[in-house]
DNA sequence: ACAGATGTAAAACGATCGTTTTACATCTGT
DNA sequence: ACAGATGTAAAACGATCGTTTTACATCTGT
């Protein structure tokens, strides 16, 4: 693993566990094995260091949700959520850390959340007519029930995907109707 | 307004636009306008500051969402969100912000978590036969539309109450019939 | 009238913060 | 072979953190 991979890996477990702000440079390059001088080297700064940890679990993030039906999607999402833990989404985190008032981490949250919204209408165009007059208001009602299972998880567990998605399943089955 | 309720109320808001770990004990002095020796005087410390800020928030919060129907809790929420903007819900930040390592504020979250759970079920239990075997999934669906909204409200503005609200009445118009 | 509570202003506490610098070692490609 | 890139360890930078202390003023209830 060359060192750029262990600083993301490594910060990423220290942001999403203990928070943002909360955790020191120091306690970061400890966790990564290296030191602070080679850190600055490749983060700038610690909101560089930030941004470029959000950046690489945006991409792992849409890879895991690079799905063809919202069935599969749910399902997807609870066994991440099963195996990473439920804290919340971290994208979100980060922004309400900085109160939205970080530049570069506000965009990289918002270029998130738009490519996340994207998908989902994605989805939705395949699974029914491109032009349906439903299709908007779904996308934005399963994308609602998806950020309401992250933050839901945290203090009912990683079934409250299984909610979710029935709830889903059942406004998908009346917009058909 | 006694000094008490100044402080916890220039604190809400600082804590809330800027981050609970971004806003320094020096800020919360001066938008309190009273010396630090007597905001220690109040809240101890700053753990015990956010316990005692997100108690009046959970106070207030209870108070209007202590409503009748599921059509006025989403009416409520949503103006609520309208008027107070949409920052995400602050006791999952504080959560976040700490990890859920502060035991003091830990505590708090769940708790606040538990009556507005509770609240939900409650509501629905008068719109439904009390024993009803889909409430305890229909609460936790409707639980995960509001958390979903106040989320998704940070990037997608308050209109995502609507289609929360939407989602909600029709979860409920199948349940029923 | 006066004791106790409640407040201010300002300095000071040690600890820690993010970041940079110094001095040196080792790897890597030509 | 050797220059440039890449790394370490450790000290140091000034700034700021949360918190306490000092010295003093004013309000409040009996």
């Amino acid at each position: 693993m060359n060192m750029k991979t262990k600083l993301l890996t490594s910060a990423e477990q220290l942001f999403d566990q203990h928070g943002f702000m909360a955790t020191s440079m120091d306690q970061l390059t400890k966790a990564a094995e290296m030191s602070s001088r080679t850190l600055y080297k490749h983060a700038g700064d610690k909101n560089g260091l930030i941004q470029a940890v959000l950046m690489e679990r945006d991409r792992r993030f849409l890879q895991i949700i690079d799905v063809k039906s919202i069935d599969d999607l749910f399902e997807a999402l609870q066994s991440w959520a099963e195996t990473e833990g439920t804290r919340g989404c971290l994208f979100l985190r980060a922004y309400g850390e900085t109160g939205g008032e970080t530049p570069e981490i506000a965009k990289t949250v918002m270029a998130h959340k738009a490519a996340f919204h994207a998908q989902i209408a994605g989805i939705l165009k395949t699974e029914f007519s491109a032009n349906d007059p439903n299709l908007e208001l779904l996308t934005e009602q399963i994308l609602i029930l998806i950020e309401g299972s992250t933050a839901a998880a945290i203090y009912r567990g990683a079934e409250a995907f299984k909610s979710a998605h029935k709830a889903a399943s059942a406004l998908i089955a009346q917009a058909i109707k």
